[in-house]
DNA sequence: AAAAAACATTCCAAATACTGCAAATTCTTA
DNA sequence: TAAGAATTTGCAGTATTTGGAATGTTTTTT
């Protein structure tokens, strides 16, 4: 098999799974590990993929952000599968408020326009990925942060109180038995918080990095949402199950 | 087999499979390696397939699109030197609208963060620009439009309503001596509308082949905004000369 | 916290592919 | 039919790609 024929191989299953095993490519193009390897430097060098201890998962638009830095295939697998059943949540005309993220972000590939939902973002990229897959979307008025590309401020506050939600879905940096879902930044906070109101159902996107963590500003207290999350230990579990529903996913 | 025969050959193979193997071409051609060699060398010089080492594949379309542009480097060059100029009207500490679409999208490569200035637009590609260069940006709020990627809708306009600003750049699909500035989307209209009443000084970007086009909604007359656009014939600049002012743009 | 397992990197020799060139073949034309 | 032109072929030397082994790293397990 040529090196070009392996590669487009590698790009169209990174297009319906968002990783891949080295194992699985090198068994579905039958060649080397050496091979495949090379392919994926190469791919990483034209800005193609990203490669992870493992495999190499996709490169969307918000690589930049810290959230998504995990190294290890493990990682990203456990937010692409945490993604994957948030995303099964979701209903046939749904109207579901999706908060900026890369966790969120990752919701999206799993939906799809037949479904007739309307989405309402403060995340710009999430905002042109639902477009492209021809979803309806309605963003937030607000102040466009620079760094994660996140709608925030009063203004954002203001032009949520004009809407009503069936599902929020929503990540945060940190969960905590005791003080709740916690972010860095206050005027994030203020967006999640006021999302949370507007919907009847929440759901809190945390892969196990983020469970027992406790971050600068409270978004609320646990019960406010569903937790989404990987499995967890038996002891961390019964810390939370008395005051709210984790949602255990398995990779 | 004829030279001519075989490359025909070749040319439908990838029509089917996206990559051949040289080795594959010359059992399927029954001729000499050389020979395979000296014809995807041709068709490569042609432009009609890409070599890579052990065949060649398809060319995208994309790189073919980008072949293209022969034709209309000159459309190119014709709207980055209007938004250049559009872009210099800008003084620091400015409040600007920049409205959705590509002469306005093409600005944005000449502000800077130094200028300290704040820019509000409709455009979810453009606020996703003016991040990445770390200017203050504040999106409004409203439905998405699928295609071009503005937001829109009454939402939006009331959204506006929030600002003022000194200096307003739009688009526009035709400029017109008698129908004023014209649109073919009732929603952006509105949109764009609305953005002039907010501001200050209002400048219109519109390459000649703009200049004397009618769309379907009306936007505005031709008083409300400053025209920058190139170089006019005499006879159409003095249809519009005592309407509004024209700033000529050199190539 | 150490040991084990899994994965990554670097380097090497064998295999495969590429280039330009000269010889052989086919096609023209007088 | 034979000379000349054009095309095709085979070849030698060069360059690229490949799979594997040895040597580090990271991750997982104990």
């Amino acid at each position: 098999m040529l090196a070009e024929e392996r590669q487009q191989v590698i790009l169209s299953m990174l297009k319906t799974s968002s990783v891949v095993k080295l194992q699985d490519i090198c068994k579905k193009v039958t060649c080397s590990e050496s091979s495949v390897r090379r392919d994926l430097q190469l791919l990483e060098e034209k800005g193609l993929l990203i490669r992870v201890h493992g495999g190499a998962k996709v490169k969307h638009s918000l690589q930049r952000e810290l959230d998504m830095t995990g190294k290890s295939l493990r990682n990203v697998q456990q937010k692409s599968s945490i993604a994957k059943f948030a995303a099964e949540q979701i209903q046939d005309e749904d109207v579901v408020y999706l908060d900026a993220g890369t966790s969120t972000l990752a919701m999206i590939q799993f939906l799809h326009s037949g479904q007739h939902l309307t989405v309402v973002t403060n995340g710009v990229v999430h905002a042109s990925a639902l477009a492209d897959r021809n979803i309806r979307t309605i963003l937030v008025g607000g102040e466009l942060k620079t760094t994660t590309k996140a709608i925030v401020g009063i203004e954002t506050v203001n032009s949520l109180h004009h809407y009503r939600f069936n599902k929020a879905f929503l990540g945060t940096n940190g969960v905590h038995p005791r003080f709740g879902y916690t972010t860095p930044d206050p005027d994030e906070a203020a967006v999640k918080k006021t999302a949370l109101d507007q919907s009847e159902k929440n759901y809190i996107l945390a892969d196990e990095s983020k469970i027992d963590q406790v971050s600068f500003v409270k978004v609320a207290e646990l019960a406010k949402a569903i937790i989404i999350t990987n499995r967890l230990p038996k002891t961390v579990l019964d810390q939370y199950s008395d005051q709210t529903t984790i949602q255990e996913v398995s990779i």
